[in-house]
DNA sequence: ATATTGAACATTCAAGAATATATTCATCGT
DNA sequence: ACGATGAATATATTCTTGAATGTTCAATAT
């Protein structure tokens, strides 16, 4: 009633987004159909084409938001350790590779069709990327100004961090090593980038 | 006669995979049969299983060939730059870049077989990174020595860099960038490593 | 007008038959 | 004995087809 209490802008296109992630996390994405999606939405499956164009933008809207909350969970860690970036580092690559664990045990079906969707849509993957290159290069250029580190040129570097931490992102080597050789991993691998861009280095 | 001269030990054995690779790279693993491979080499096809014990092995033997000759490429890298481990481990990353470019290039009905036997034979994959770790472990405690690095455990941090450096070793991330991206990547993660790994660093 | 639907259409999936291929083995020639 | 083979068997691949599902659209209700 009041103009002040904005209602949601597409109520049933998150509720169809809800429905849908149930679905595909218990049945995943081949084996639900419209039809059910629908039906949990109490409508019929024509109309989830007014609100969706097809099955597969579904999927790319949740996986979206899957990344979404994975660069949250970035920022979160950014946000927690704005005073001492080489913390924020090791942290970040600890978070980037725990939560990449996790999803693969708790949510295998959602991780495939996050991992599929990727696959066929470059954009999602690189707008994904484009903004934790960000996120992080924020953290190089605050830490270059503060002098604990010194970085030419933050976006290249963060560019590089990524790069080169893509272990730890990407289900496909998780099992070639227990979680806490990983875990070291990440932390060895901080301390290389954190050594590689302190002051002094590479004159 | 001479029982100086050393025969091929095995030369059916390598008649075989001569005749194996033509078939893969023309037409792919799935498309040759054991027959038509046995017809080049003028025989039967249930002869072949003398030599191998069933069809994947001679693409596994085929595979582990590839990977040797990458890890051949590299070494003559290490040869070729014994004085300046950077200049060195620059020109490893672009080694091994390179090869991995070419291949998918070149030989991609090879290089699908090498993917899809490191899929199913993880052994494989361990010994070829762990032939990898120690020739460029190798370059750190020669640099050590020499005072150009400082690096406390060569192996560890060889391995580092080899899971750091996984984009040019995996195609699955090579259509991501054109290839001049990928080679002053491969250049700019030389020096963050040789940076990271300097006398001085993370005192 | 807008939202929704049932029915029509197009595409994909799945199960089984048919075929091709991988693998084994008894036998042959040397 | 050894190396090799053709025929026999087991396994995998392809093909076919009915069914299931994704998608569209004219028609209906609000």
């Amino acid at each position: 009633m009041s103009p002040l209490a904005a209602p949601d802008p597409q109520p049933i296109r998150l509720n169809i987004l809800e429905a849908a992630t149930a679905r595909f996390q218990q049945y995943g994405y081949g084996k639900t159909t419209m039809a059910e999606i629908a039906r949990d939405c109490e409508m019929s499956a024509a109309n989830l084409y007014r609100y969706f164009d097809n099955k597969a933008d579904i999927a790319a809207e949740l996986a979206r938001g899957c990344l979404g909350r994975k660069l949250e969970r970035l920022a979160t860690v950014v946000e927690n350790n704005e005073r001492d970036a080489a913390k924020c580092i090791e942290n970040w690559l600890l978070e980037a590779f725990n939560h990449t664990w996790e999803m693969c045990l708790d949510q295998p079906r959602m991780n495939e069709l996050v991992d599929d969707v990727c696959n066929q849509r470059p954009d999602i993957v690189h707008e994904h990327y484009s903004q934790k290159r960000e996120l992080l290069a924020g953290v190089l250029r605050t830490a270059t100004e503060s002098g604990e580190l010194c970085v030419d040129d933050p976006d290249e570097a963060a560019n590089l961090m990524l790069i080169a931490s893509i272990t730890f992102d990407v289900p496909h080597f998780l099992h070639m090593q227990p979680r806490e050789t990983h875990e070291q991993n990440a932390r060895k691998l901080a301390r290389l980038f954190v050594d590689g861009l302190a002051d002094g280095a590479g004159k």
